[in-house]
DNA sequence: ATGAATTGTCGCCGTTCGCCTACATTGTGA
DNA sequence: TCACAATGTAGGCGAACGGCGACAATTCAT
């Protein structure tokens, strides 16, 4: 869904806070907030810092993507998960502590 | 595109700018900020505003989406336009100023 | 209906914000 | 190369932040 202002993060927030179940209290936990602060973001603070707004999002596993012209819609390393040579890398263990 | 930190928003909207051929202090004026906080939002700061952020993605014609448990994917009332009788709002008028 | 849990509000306090002016640095075109 | 625009940085200022504790108000189950 789309997220124009403040409010609507407030009710995005407080949508999934309440879909999992979650108190205020065990949300400000989970996002390492105080319980104030998640008031006021459900009530749209226009003012809240954004990293505590990613942070809380976060906590509640919601995900933000952004749309637009001269915007990819994909970043080249995501969702990329490392592949690694566990034999190499156990081969180099014995060598470097036998 | 996905944003997970204030790290990622500063180079979408450096990104964006760029794309638009806009200056630091043009997108700042289109998004009624000071110059120097586009400087700051661009390197990542994590505490910047809401909404000062929201207004500077609008500026840029650049849109948010929230996906996960619990959030529809479109709102209800999202992109719809209010049907108006204009036909019934001028016999209004007429009757009450003649 | 009543008692507990949840949510909302208030004030205090140290910290940080964002704007401004001015200056340093980097980049770009002629 | 040189001048000028674009970008980054520093300090000062008033204002707001967010955490905390304490207290209303509301919601909810029994």
């Amino acid at each position: 869904m789309r997220v124009n202002t403040p409010v609507d993060f407030g009710l995005m927030i407080r949508q999934a806070r309440r879909a999992r179940g979650m108190t205020q209290q065990e949300l400000a936990r989970a996002a390492a907030v105080g319980r104030q602060w998640i008031v006021a973001i459900e009530a749209g603070k226009p003012r809240a810092e954004l990293g505590k707004v990613l942070q809380t999002l976060a906590a509640l596993d919601l995900s933000l993507s952004i749309h637009g012209k001269g915007i990819p819609e994909v970043r080249e390393s995501e969702d990329l998960i490392e592949v690694i040579d566990l034999q190499a890398v156990l081969d180099a263990h014995r060598r470097t502590s036998p």
